[in-house]
DNA sequence: CTGAAAGCGCTTACAG
DNA sequence: CTGAAAGCGCTTACAG
């Protein structure tokens, strides 16, 4: 069964598809079709449920109501709430998503950016990874609307929504001397995107400038990608081996695994050992005691993003690159 | 800055469009076009890092490469991460993923249908809300490949790919009737899906099979979308006024809000009492004690939706529809 | 008030 | 061995 095309509809109605085109565009009055015809054409369209070939009308106008979506990994939860978030508003101006996860592969990422420049997605949201800045100036430099989010790239000017990663990490230091800790350790990625780069630089200068002292064996970074059991192993090993008193946790899927390995060597969350973890999860609320954690405001991000995207998107002319930097919020639960 | 078509291509190659659409779709051999020509053209096309434009061949074709995905929710961490598993899978055939969330809403189910209508995906994997039979029925009939996943929809003939949510849930009430356990309560939507009805029926029928009471008092049918404060305050009720011994939940999200209910009714989970959850989620293996569930096989579920759906794709004549059944898996935590 | 025609960028049957 | 031309289903400038 073929589908219908606005041939058959002009056929139907005795009418060009050129009226037909203006009907379902909204152009009719602007165009002073008459009522009558107005009226007929619709019914037809109606009863025969005919709905407009998005293809053709994308090769003609050159927009195809898609945004192109990129992210690590769609099925971290931070991701995901992102997605389901942008999702939401997107629809409700008539865009559409189509998203992809890059991995943290720069390879995968650029073929990601081609396939969707050949698929003329109208606009750009991407968690980018480091290696990517020639080809976002690319899209840049195209016009084309691009959001960055969750991580910055400093080599390439863009528009940026992101947490304040720096203070967030800075915050869950203080809070820690503040109770008490001194030897307090943070485990994070060996991922090289600025995000990550700033949670560390605010652990150091927490400690700086509490005058507690900095030492490189406090800090592990966990190779991406690597089987979780490894990283469970390594996490067990810093906190036995040491005296550490306190860790800050980068992401939530660290934390997870932290959680696990302190699961496995019985050590107990309380008076003289305290955690923080980045990114929440529900893991973290039901768990007891509480886990405090550091929170992006997903939908301070998602709102923002969406935002910038579609402002862009009916701006004629190119506006002004804007970074938004939105605070994190400690949640302290025990 | 005007992308290139193929026509550029051609004049800067001083062959005709044919031949270069010939040599980009691998097909230069079959019409035999001289090696000097395809050196010649994919040196220019390497050059100057034409990709063709993907909407017109999709025009002309009929095919897109796109696989539409509805799910409920793509925040939910089952979808999500079905989402991610199929987007590998089709990535790697070369197809791509657009995806959408229902919400459970008829309304806009379909209109999620109507939309990937008119952008002409090639196939529809869809976790279904009942009232969209027909929908579904027409794309079947249109011969679209179509998979359902999840839950199937009775009154539809279509390929369904899930776990046998009869079984898992069954076997759960069994396992509480191994550890002693004489009042199970169940706590599960209001959603009149087939995969609820079915979880629902192996309670029944597992409580009937060990000569236990069947009480509505202890079923408990939460309102889809309601307040997660709702939900735990009436969770609470059902557990402190009745003497429930053992709870299955039959959604991973509502296990986390039982959950956080136990926590606040400072109710332990151990030898007089025991919970199982439908569907893994991180906070079940870091609970104290671990909470046991009911996990469906993610991986098997994605590489068979997968599997259908290229296997459709691939084949000219209409395949027989099938209904994949897959077992879900008990894993005991405490 | 309405329509014929060009053109978006491809693919492919046909011709030579 | 290669190319001219039709056509996928739309939109829109132009003409009347």
């Amino acid at each position: 069964m073929k589908a219908l095309s606005i041939k058959d509809i002009a056929q139907k109605a005795n009418v060009s598809i050129t009226t037909v085109s203006f009907i379902i565009n909204g152009k009719a009055k602007e165009k002073s079709i008459s009522e009558a015809v107005i009226e007929k054409v619709e019914k037809i369209i109606e009863e025969s449920g005919y709905k407009p070939n998005q293809i053709a009308r994308s090769l003609r106008t050159g927009n195809t109501n898609i945004i192109g979506l990129i992210v690590e990994d769609i099925s971290n939860s931070f991701f995901s709430k992102i997605a389901r978030l942008i999702e939401d508003k997107a629809y409700k101006r008539g865009y559409k998503i189509i998203y992809s996860s890059t991995e943290n592969n720069i390879a995968k990422a650029q073929e990601l950016i081609n396939m969707f420049k050949s698929r003329k997605v109208d606009a750009y949201i991407i968690s980018p990874v480091k290696g990517l800045e020639t080809d976002i100036q690319d899209l840049i430099n195209d016009e084309k609307p691009v959001i960055l989010f969750d991580r910055n790239l400093p080599d390439v000017v863009a528009n940026y929504v992101g947490a304040n990663h720096f203070s967030a990490s800075y915050q869950s230091i203080e809070n820690f001397v503040q109770n008490g800790r001194k030897n307090i350790a943070l485990v994070t990625t060996n991922v090289d995107v600025l995000q990550i780069t700033e949670r560390y630089e605010g652990y150091k200068k927490a400690l700086l400038d509490y005058g507690l002292p900095y030492n490189e064996d406090f800090v592990l970074k966990i190779h991406f990608n690597q089987d979780e059991a490894e990283t469970i192993s390594q996490i067990k090993q810093l906190l036995s081996a040491k005296k550490v008193d306190a860790v800050l946790f980068a992401t939530n899927y660290l934390a997870i695994s932290g959680l696990k390995a302190l699961k496995q060597i019985n050590k107990q969350i309380g008076d003289d050992f305290s955690v923080i973890a980045y990114d929440d999860h529900e893991a973290f609320e039901l768990h007891t005691p509480g886990i405090s954690t550091v929170q992006q405001p997903l939908e301070e991000i998602a709102e923002t993003v969406i935002k910038l995207i579609l402002n862009q998107l009916a701006s004629k002319t190119k506006l002004p690159i804007q970074e938004v930097i939105i605070p994190a919020k400690l949640i302290i639960r025990n």
